[in-house]
DNA sequence: AATCCTGTCGACCGGGGTGGTCAACAGTAA
DNA sequence: TTACTGTTGACCACCCCGGTCGACAGGATT
């Protein structure tokens, strides 16, 4: 590993990026050292020489993913914002942002987390559930429960605002697989996005609190 | 194919019920043939004795699937309710019904939709075109839109309401996973899938106008 | 100039799985 | 006996897998 870490940024990213892809598009099980190398530009003894193994190089992924979004998306996130709406607002954008830097860690930690078929390293494992707690504190902690309707159940109106926002992203991202993502202009979605959380705040909280 | 019509019904359905699990589990290519002889009891040279190949074995079981959906779901709808979430609602009681009748179907059209990466016979394609026709009609056709509030887009809000329906729905199949359907008592699901829809009535339509 | 060290490559290994074929055979009908 | 229909699974040629290793390039050390 520490041979890995001796490379030139440049050359390093590649084969991240390589790997990170690979595993993401494949799983674990069906994903190719062969086009890893391949894509990587780089001799197949050079992926065994730098991390040792198949299952070594996905553990040195998954902990450098998981640092990645600490990093880059959850340190990001202002917690001082109590509108549960607007916070999601927020997040949403750091996360873009963040997504937008290393589009492959978030896919790689997409298919992760879905495919958590074998034993991880218990230091790794550690971190994800870590991840996953932190997460969920960043979307629900301080959040201003008067500003919901009386009449609805907080908690229900909580997963129905959520379901929603991720249905919009995935038809977003939907509409626009295979776009180079550099060449699309995202503000239009960007007002699109804010108009269907104007509508939430009409549905879901109460009538005299809508600020601004 | 006349040869597998000729089977009596049992072992029909095992056959049917094994190359529909083994292809919505892997996609068309990571299927394997050996696999679904070997859960359908039969041996290699049958599957090819019946369906010729592969190929011709996945398409015979689109067009099964696709039939089987009109004829189990689609045609059970009743389009004269107007009131969106009660058809939502009802659709997906139907829905819930057929699928109970036969999950295979259902599994395998999922990844059959999402992994659209050949060509399939045209009057196959016709057919799952048409049927993504008739849904999007079943759901939004003779709607009335005097139910909705006066102040958010109605195109809006349907999306919006869908994908809530269609988050709860992904997390009760989510937490349901692995569990084996006959030994789960439905009702309570059902109950919180109506709070969940009131909730949606509440937020999404004219205060007056909620009747029932 | 000789030796050593580090990094790099890709041919090669044994193993496993692939879709598809076909000789052999069982059972029934002619 | 012969002919036909179903049925089996060993077998085919092929492909790809994760991982190894001899060969070699080039710089540093002696």
């Amino acid at each position: 590993m520490e041979k890995f870490k001796g490379l030139d940024e440049e050359k390093q990213q590649k084969i991240l990026d390589a790997a990170l892809m690979e595993f993401a598009e494949h799983g674990y099980e069906k994903a190719s050292t062969n086009r890893i190398v391949k894509e990587a530009g780089i001799g197949k003894g050079m992926l065994f020489y730098y991390f040792g193994s198949k299952k070594d190089l996905y553990e040195f992924l998954a902990e450098y993913s998981l640092d990645f979004v600490v990093e880059k998306y959850f340190s990001r996130i202002n917690m001082t914002e109590t509108d549960f709406i607007e916070r999601l607002k927020h997040t949403s954008q750091v996360k873009f942002e963040a997504q937008r830097e290393n589009k492959n860690v978030f896919n790689f930690l997409g298919t992760f987390m879905l495919t958590a078929d074998f034993k991880l390293a218990p230091h790794i494992q550690e971190k994800y559930e870590a991840m996953q707690k932190t997460g969920n504190a960043m979307i629900y902690e301080d959040v201003d429960l008067s500003l919901f309707r009386d009449d609805v159940d907080v908690q229900k109106a909580f997963k129905l605002i959520r379901w929603s926002i991720e249905g919009y992203q995935n038809e977003i991202l939907h509409k626009l697989q295979g776009q180079s993502m550099v060449s699309i202009d995202f503000d239009p979605y960007w007002e699109e996005f804010y108009e269907y959380l104007e509508i939430l705040k009409k549905s879901f909280y109460k009538k005299g609190e809508r600020n601004r």
